[in-house]
DNA sequence: AGGAGAAGCGTGTGCGGCGCACGCTAATCT
DNA sequence: AGATTAGCGTGCGCCGCACACGCTTCTCCT
């Protein structure tokens, strides 16, 4: 017989990565967040929670974006309160942007809300194939064809 | 010790859906398959491989878009000879979208190479880890949290 | 040491994606 | 048959995005 493998995969992920997928996602962890935080800001917000304090020129860079858009989603999250600059102690012209307590608060609450949803969805499963399916993940992202830029 | 298999999945699941991730997806499964195919146009394209010939108010249902923008995404794969269009032979007010043989084509390319990008990064797994991790996925993207549309 | 060029920032502007709203035709329902 | 519903194309307006400009600050070379 044929091995439907890659086939399998395939089909999984192009399911995963389809934009109602996303959106859905977005929707549910942002939920009642404020209107600051949506499917557009939350990369920016996201992304200082993994850099830690970075100029919008980098953190752009980081995020895949063009260091005016992150400047203007940026602006939003100052106004909301969760984002907050501050000047580059070490360079005159550098703009810092930082998370606020309440912006690191945000973030804690959707990355709780993501991992409570897999967790709810992994409670059927008994906890050693849990436990593999997650290494296997992981390794596969890691690893894969087109998970993180090496250049 | 603590369990750590759902921040595991949301780490790896958080790579794989994140923007540059998609972009570079769609760069290369795309490469040279002609500017009217891009990551706008492609699940047009895809979604009509999925179904079958549709009109573009249920394509947009489908894909979760606009109708109007549908209409405007399928008029350059029209162009470009990839979708055509014909009146529903049972509804006279609907236009069919259906993929012609170039585009059909198109989509059995790109697909084909993501399923081989895919088998690529798992050469180097033992089968039957690649086995269990696909009926893994599969199994946690159909019954999963986001995947598909219940309602 | 000082001037040139590079690198940071904000903001004005143009392009393009998106969906609402309009006017139309065809189907359906009473 | 008339009214309502559902399909289509298309003209807007809104907004995300990045390029381009002018400015300040750093860095580097002479």
């Amino acid at each position: 017989m044929t091995d439907t493998t890659g086939y399998d995969i395939a089909d999984a992920l192009g399911l995963l990565l389809r934009r109602g997928t996303r959106a859905r996602l977005y929707t549910h962890l942002t939920e009642g967040l404020g209107e600051a935080v949506d499917e557009l800001t939350y990369p920016v917000l996201s992304g200082l929670a993994r850099t830690g304090p970075l100029s919008a020129a980098d953190l752009g860079r980081e995020i895949g974006l063009d260091r005016t858009t992150v400047t203007r989603r940026a602006d939003r999250l100052e106004t909301a309160g969760l984002v907050q600059r501050q000047p580059d102690p070490v360079d005159g012209r550098a703009t810092l942007l930082t998370l606020t307590h309440q912006g690191h608060g945000t973030v804690a609450v959707t990355r709780q809300r993501f991992v409570t949803a897999i967790e709810d969805s992994l409670a059927s499963w008994p906890e050693a194939d849990a436990r593999t399916f997650a290494r296997g993940l992981r390794r596969f992202v890691d690893e894969g064809p087109f998970a993180p830029q090496r250049d």
